[in-house]
DNA sequence: TTGTCGGCCGATCGCCGACAA
DNA sequence: TTGTCGGCGATCGGCCGACAA
């Protein structure tokens, strides 16, 4: 969840499971339909209780979204789910308002180069990205490394060799990072993000 | 479309633009649905008149399937459309019945052998298939080949090298066939269908 | 501090006929 | 007729420090 929000950006605000919310038929279909629905009469508001909502990322290219399901109701924006109500549809409020993300440290963003995205080499970390995320390193070795497992937003682990190394030092990711490369399609100028 | 009904099988049989079906949501909605909907009540069955068919395939592994728009009405099975109701919806009935596939020669399918999809190397050719699916060959060549180009069921190009060549001689896809392979993920016991 | 490159070596790719099922 | 294999070059992957922006 704090993974999603910070993909998500600050700016992005959700309803909460319960909540009375409006659904705008028209704008969703115009994204979805395969057809031009626009004459037939749709209703251009549906007041909805909102039954369940799910946070979730394209399984391609991993953009996050959230799912939710509502269902159309005559309550009245402010109405209070009464227990025969909430026995039918089998959902509680779980409070007024909406969920916003919260700030996080031990997080960095970096946007990838064409040296981290070629087949050629690995992955160039920010010294004060490796500091503040990574765990730290035995500086007194020579070439101090480790390896690290990471969780993407779906929770599939991927694993990377930390090495720091080179002259002048900096910090890298070299074993498994072109295969995560490979099967996220990232090229220059895309993004990754990571929470410790 | 004739590709569509290849890959469909013979049992698959679609309604027509403007026929009247009968929808069943409690069916449908157990497979899509985030959330049990049974409390609800649903009616088992709707009846819908069908405003249009894509027949699609998915884009991740090529299965085929079938999206229908449809449009719960009142009328009863048999009924016609009148004037004002195609005015209103936009859709004309393009006959009764039910949609099959056409036979057709040219055409000829093969279960992938672990050669196949080795990386190893290329497409063992079964020679029928060949003979009669690919334009022929300059056997006068001591290893006639050709650039053979092929679209998917989502239109999108592929170029295989065809060679006769080895001792004895074979038909064989080599070059374009590997990537063909990876891309599409596929594996030993999956099967090609082509089409001339 | 870090993006790109040349060097280098090992792994893999992919085309070939041999051979046998 | 065709599935699998050994062979072999060519290509690519990927780890390294040099160097400069």
């Amino acid at each position: 969840m704090e993974l999603w929000h910070a993909c998500a950006g600050p700016l992005t605000t959700l309803p909460k499971k319960g909540n009375l919310v409006v659904y705008f038929p028209q704008g969703h279909l115009e994204q979805v339909a395969s057809r031009d629905m626009s004459n037939f009469d749709l209703p251009p508001q549906i007041f909805c209780r909102v039954l369940d909502i799910q946070l979730l990322a394209n399984r391609e290219n991993d953009d996050v979204y959230a799912q939710l399901t509502v269902l159309p109701t005559t309550e009245l924006i402010g109405a209070k789910l009464d227990d025969k109500e909430i026995e039918r549809i089998g959902v509680h409020e779980d409070g007024d308002g909406v969920t916003t993300a919260k700030s996080t440290s031990h997080m960095f963003c970096k946007t990838l180069t064409a040296s981290d995205t070629s087949t050629h080499g690995g992955f160039s970390v920010p010294r004060r990205a490796a500091e503040d995320c990574f765990p730290p390193l035995d500086y007194k070795e020579q070439r101090p490394s480790q390896e690290l497992i990471a969780k993407d937003i779906h929770g599939i682990e991927w694993k990377f060799r930390h090495i720091y190394r080179g002259q002048p030092r900096r910090h890298l990711l070299t074993t498994g990072w072109s295969i995560f490369i490979s099967q996220k399609n990232l090229v220059s100028g895309d993004a990754v993000l990571f929470l410790r």
